[in-house]
DNA sequence: AGCACGCCGACT
DNA sequence: GTCGGCGTGCTC
């Protein structure tokens, strides 16, 4: 007798389908199964969830059952749909989101072709217990304390603190206890890590170890989901799409530079792996370590009370102590100084010594805009709500939202005026100010001095990231010019200065979180330098600032996290921003900015029809910052509450209310919960 | 979102 | 006379 299935498939988010829909089975499937089954005219893949009562009119039945694929467990599931509840999206669209996007598209016979060659039996873990690294007394605690208690974790520790031992170490010990047990490493961005991946591998063998993210060709990534999925891999390395992989043993994860923002997804369905990752623990009975120098503000409000637990590791290991923090008064200096004579003479003094300068601007491009004396003419985007980026290297002007670029004009395309020129400075234009001024500089052996430039125009082509890092390593370079990227991960031994040029833009900027990622760039940056301990007492850390007496610089000349986090969570409660609130955003896009404001202030008032929207705060809808990206109009409305749950409760009930209201007009619309940038 | 059906302009 | 433009409508 045929049995009638509740299977996930991904279903439009726009559409008035469930995600859940009905399939006649020739057999009872257990949950978990994954299958092929006909929707429209065609066919998609599916996860069994249950079993559903009432049929629907013209039920199918399952195409087909995809053997040899173990069911995905019921802690998966759970996972899943708690994701799927809380980031207000379908059930089906994060299931199958979370699923190799191979093993949609490939036949019963190809599939079977793939498992046969897979290895599915565990090879020895072949590390050696008992020769692992010594490691200090807090390392040795942090080790225990992870081995002993549930968490979730705090691993707070500074740059060259001995974290990744302390994971490697981590991961051993729950191997030990649990031959069977798995491992998932959660990681920014692979390509920013490749240290931590090879320490890994070193230590447990390339074939413990199998990793996810969005640079994997298709094939690479079935082949590692399937490894994980099997069990037969004991440690999954992964970026925030892997949150989501199906690892059957997971008994430990590790997310390593937690305050990361690369771990909330900005499209799709907007989670934070981060988030997810504490949240599958509890589910799935895992231990969870979040590792950081810098914490969010989220993660140190958790720890404060009590419900993360805190484990630090205060020593620089194989470092020496951190660099001694300089704040420059801009106010002091010679007007239009782009770099202040003292830091000049700081840096041309290490040149001649043979050591390496990091200079952080973050700004790309030459100049961020190119404007016309004669008229009010300003480079805008013809597509978009900005200015394009002035570019000296191949003379275009870029946007750096839409893409949109073109060769620079001679003349004002408004008034024909020939002077056109540059307003503000990138890191183009700061590589090339820095050259002039250290032209007469010699390196030790009497030759010119050498600056590079590292950031995404000058690393676009593939390998040219770590062609560029190896000519710092190899110390070819003198002085380092770069953005954020450069700060991030990176182990540059023979830097001995870092220097914030114009910090300043996010002390007052309108984004509340603009002051926590500065600090903690800063702080990362800071931890590039002088790591080597022979160079370590003489490594600085410079700050240009007309408000060197700031807070946040005084935590970081200290290097003090905790005082930073306490006087910005001051500040955050006053205001009754997050962590004491917790908000959503939701974004509409239109090709007509009143058109999506309107839609916008249609569902705000259809918000007085939901329970429980007393409790909630919805400011009205507004243009987003950048209003207009390649012909899109933005708008979006912020939505307040004290309390997570009641904010919860009321988005699913307004949810019918969004796709009710929605007419042609608008694009697309989104709700993204606990948005990162407003 | 796909992927159909459906009804009007330039091609062999 | 057809190939194909993308408007609208449905998917257990």
């Amino acid at each position: 007798m045929p049995v009638l299935l509740s299977i996930a498939v991904s279903t439009p988010a726009h559409s008035t389908l469930g995600s859940l829909l009905s399939y006649e089975s020739e057999r009872v499937l257990s949950p978990g199964t994954l299958v092929r089954v006909p929707l429209g005219r065609r066919e998609v893949l599916g996860v069994v969830w249950g079993l559903a009562d009432e049929p629907p009119p013209g039920v199918k039945p399952v195409s087909s059952v995809l053997e040899g694929v173990p069911p995905l467990t019921a802690a998966w599931r759970s996972g899943i749909e708690f994701a799927a509840q809380y980031y207000q999206r379908g059930l089906g669209e994060v299931a199958l989101a979370a699923l190799p996007p191979q093993l949609k598209d490939l036949s019963a016979e190809q599939l079977a072709r793939r498992l046969k060659r897979q290895r599915t039996e565990t090879p020895e873990c072949n590390f050696d217990a008992t020769n692992l690294v010594a490691t200090n007394a807090e390392q040795t605690l942090a080790i225990g304390q992870i081995d002993t208690h549930p968490g979730p974790h705090l691993l707070f520790g500074v740059t060259g603190s001995g974290k990744t031992e302390v994971y490697l170490q981590a991961v051993a010990r729950m191997l030990a206890r649990n031959p069977q047990g798995q491992a998932l490493v959660m990681v920014p961005e692979i390509n920013l890590t490749p240290q931590l991946i090879n320490r890994f591998t070193e230590r447990f063998g390339a074939e413990q170890v199998v990793s996810m993210h969005s640079g994997m060709t298709p094939p690479q990534r079935l082949q590692s989901w399937l490894a994980a999925h099997s069990g037969a891999a004991r440690m999954v390395l992964a970026t925030r799409l892997g949150v989501f992989a199906s690892i059957p043993h997971l008994k430990l994860i590790l997310v390593d530079e937690e305050h990361d923002p690369s771990y909330k997804a900005q499209d799709g369905a907007r989670y934070s792996a981060r988030d997810l990752a504490v949240m599958r623990g509890k589910i799935e009975g895992a231990t969870v370590v979040l590792g950081s120098a810098t914490p969010s503000l989220e993660t140190w409000n958790a720890v404060l009370q009590g419900r993360y637990q805190r484990i630090d590791l205060p020593e620089r290991i194989g470092a020496g102590a951190l660099p001694t923090v300089r704040r420059l008064d801009m106010n002091q200096q010679p007007p239009k100084s782009v770099i202040a004579p003292l830091l000049l003479a700081a840096i041309a003094e290490r040149v001649a010594r043979g050591e390496q300068s990091l200079l952080l601007l973050n700004r790309r491009g030459y100049a961020p805009v190119l404007a016309c004396h004669a008229c009010d003419w300003k480079s805008d985007c013809p597509h978009c709500s900005a200015y394009r980026v002035f570019h000296k290297i191949d003379r275009s002007l870029r946007c750096h939202h839409c893409g949109h670029a073109e060769p620079v004009p001679r003349a004002c395309p408004q008034c024909g005026n020939l002077d056109i020129s540059p307003v503000g400075r990138g890191t183009e234009k700061l590589e090339e100010h820095v050259a002039e001024l250290l032209a007469q500089t010699k390196r030790p052996d009497g030759s010119a001095v050498r600056v590079a430039r590292i950031d995404a125009d000058s690393t676009r082509a593939a390998g040219e990231l770590e062609r560029q890092l190896a000519m710092v390593h190899g110390q070819e370079v003198d002085v380092l010019v770069g953005t954020q990227m450069v700060a991030k991960g990176h182990d540059f031994r023979h830097i001995t200065l870092v220097a914030a040029i114009n910090p300043d833009g996010a002390l007052f900027s309108s984004d509340f979180r603009a002051p926590e990622r500065l600090f903690s760039l800063l702080m990362q940056a800071g931890g590039r330098a002088g790591r080597n301990a022979l160079m370590s007492e003489k490594s600085e850390m410079w700050v240009q600032s007309f408000y060197p007496q700031h807070p946040l610089f005084a935590a970081l000349k200290a290097h003090d996290y905790p005082a930073f986090a306490a006087q910005q969570l001051k500040e955050r409660q006053a205001a009754g921003m997050p962590p004491y609130s917790h908000q959503a955003l939701v974004r509409a896009d239109s090709r007509n900015q009143q058109a999506a404001q309107d839609y916008l202030q249609a569902v705000l008032e259809a918000a007085l029809l939901v329970p429980g929207h007393e409790y909630i705060t919805i400011y009205p809808p507004v243009p987003h910052p950048v209003a207009r990206v390649a012909n899109v109009e933005r708008a979006q409305m912020l939505l307040e509450s004290p309390s997570r749950k009641a904010l919860q409760r009321f988005l699913s009930d307004w949810r019918a209310h969004l796709h009710a209201l929605r007419d042609k007009s608008i694009l697309r619309w989104a709700i993204d919960v606990d948005p990162l940038s407003i």
